[in-house]
DNA sequence: CACGTTACCGGGAACGTGCCCAATTTTTCA
DNA sequence: TGAAAAATTGGGCACGTTCCCGGTAACGTG
């Protein structure tokens, strides 16, 4: 690293002719300095195009503006979307982050954890890996003092920040549309239960069956993961059953696009014979055929709010636990509109 | 920030009763320590959960081994494949990273960079925003002596090493494939030509048309932006032209798809009466219908060799000038499958 | 004139680490 | 056995910044 023309307030100090303390107070405004000296020392940094080191700040004040951020993966897109949250309630308030991606697994996970305290974050925002089962990582994080906060995958054993959307109303709600659109046997492919979304999704899923005097059948419930390549598997498999589901609400709307295109194969039509409803809103699901009919998760929103809790613990410097719902939306489409 | 039991070198020197010298020799291993005094410093190192403080060491070292990435928007699928990419990439070797997002603004660019510089980082990778007109700012980058790479969207006028895809020979190819369907009057829909990658497709195309011996018509070329909400009234101005186009090479396969929506509300039949060719291979685009032709651009790779050059720079603390070109690969699908 | 108050400023330690240089101890070898 | 060589270690400065503390000059004020 060449850095060539690193000015410090050494120099600021030396060609003024002051020592270095009355640099940096003129150029911090914490105390008193002859507004004469001030404006001159002002004027040749501004010249001088001088620039605080963030390092020996950081050394000194004991503080990085670092937000560590832990997400599965960027490739994803609820996530990217929550990194853009995140970055841009960060910068507002002064902050940068850094990012690693556990790519699903609990080892890598906690090697991102490792990085980022030795980083010296200022605190660390994360969804965990669909892996992850031990809270012993996170509680390291806490017993060190920098605070963390959750965002829609959570740990919610620990007393920490947690930012969520409404799973249960969500899926609840969107069992609730099928029923009213005429299905009574629903099949639901769910994520991996050892993550809350999941568990809390099925759960509603379930009680909106339940209250809708609907029995839960074993059969229809399928466990997946959010990026599973045997799609068109399952698909045949429910659609082979002996008393195959008139709805089908999907793990999310990749699997939903790819359900129905399974589905349309086999020359089922949709809505008429099936109704399918998909989870996240992606582009596409405005321009499938039949448009599909989802639900919108902000995630945007979920990551500048997980930002903006970490911010306010950061200052507060004093630990919170404040659990945050962000509502979803249910975007109503094609692929479940019929006359009931 | 609390940070209680932070142990440093001076403690372990306390209680071993030797100086932080030996201590750091022993740990570093850059120098000899007698082996019974280097094995107890670091059992005891162990033992206390040392954990060196990487921001006195940045600022001993004068390198932060952080890596500042800065793309338009992470929401950009292109771009969050490519973070996943970089990401990999520089944690294998040590290194984090740090993203900003320039929101497609010039301006907001700037800052970016100003904030990665303040930031001390070892080096920027950064694909520059649809505004970007200017290059002083990259140059500010340089003549501090800071790595730089870009990627994707390059600014050719500066000597760094640059990462990219055949973005020539991949517009050249589709078009030929579109012609070789038989196709007469074929339409582009082009990004802003300040965009190096613009331009290039742009030129792939016409050349295309050229040694095939059809006319560029001016009319069938259209001028739009990555995330457009016009889709739909270019298409119908298209469309609605005396002598339609018989194939479209779109901007994107979002735009694509969105476009194939409009030709078929119009009772057109994809590929019979018009072929459509996308660009990025997304997800959805083997599901829809038909089945869409793309280019798949390898962003997670093009992400990863960008991280390997840079941190190739910085290792070598020496400026490379390295040009690499990614091959893309074209995607043939039912949107262009038709006996010419 | 002596003294207190105010305004301003400089010295120097500190943050945690690495590394140069010199000092000390141990080993080697004639 | 003594000196030279090698091995091992400590002291102290440096990185760039902040901030506590003490100092000094100016300025009243009685």
């Amino acid at each position: 690293m060449l850095r060539s023309n690193t000015v410090t307030i050494k120099d600021i100090a030396k060609k003024l002719g002051i020592s270095t303390s009355t640099v940096s107070r003129a150029l911090t405004g914490h105390s008193d300095v002859n507004p004469k000296t001030k404006e001159a020392v002002l004027e040749l940094a501004q010249q001088l195009d001088y620039q605080p080191n963030s390092i020996a700040l950081s050394l000194r004040k004991k503080q990085t503006h670092i937000i560590g951020v832990i997400i599965p993966e960027t490739v994803n897109r609820f996530f990217s979307k929550a990194i853009g949250g995140i970055q841009d309630e960060a910068s507002r308030h002064g902050y940068n982050i850094m990012v690693c991606q556990s790519n699903e697994s609990q080892q890598i996970e906690h090697n991102n954890i490792q990085t980022l305290l030795n980083s010296l974050v200022d605190g660390i925002i994360i969804s965990v890996s669909r892996e992850t089962a031990s809270e012993r990582p996170f509680q390291k994080i806490i017993d060190k003092g920098v605070p963390l906060v959750f965002f829609d995958r959570i740990v919610d054993s620990l007393e920490t920040p947690k930012v969520l959307s409404d799973n249960y109303e969500a899926a609840y709600n969107a069992t609730k549309h099928l029923i009213e659109m005429g299905c009574k046997r629903i099949a639901r492919i769910s994520g991996p239960t050892n993550l809350h979304n999941s568990r809390w999704r099925l759960k509603g899923y379930q009680d909106a069956l339940i209250n809708h005097n609907i029995p839960v059948d074993e059969d229809l419930i399928i466990f997946s993961s959010y990026t599973a390549t045997n799609v068109k598997e399952y698909t045949n498999h429910l659609l082979d059953l002996p008393n195959p589901p008139d709805g089908i609400f999907a793990i999310n709307d990749q699997g939903a696009l790819e359900m129905m295109h399974t589905i349309k194969s086999r020359g089922l039509k949709i809505p008429d014979d099936i109704c399918v409803i998909g989870f996240n809103n992606d582009y596409f699901t405005a321009f499938t055929e039949p448009s599909l009919s989802t639900i919108e998760i902000p995630a945007f929103e979920l990551g500048r709010i997980a930002a903006e809790l970490l911010i306010k613990e950061v200052k507060l410097d004093n630990p919170i636990s404040e659990k945050r719902i962000v509502p979803s939306k249910l975007i109503l489409r094609e692929s479940t509109r019929r006359i009931p």
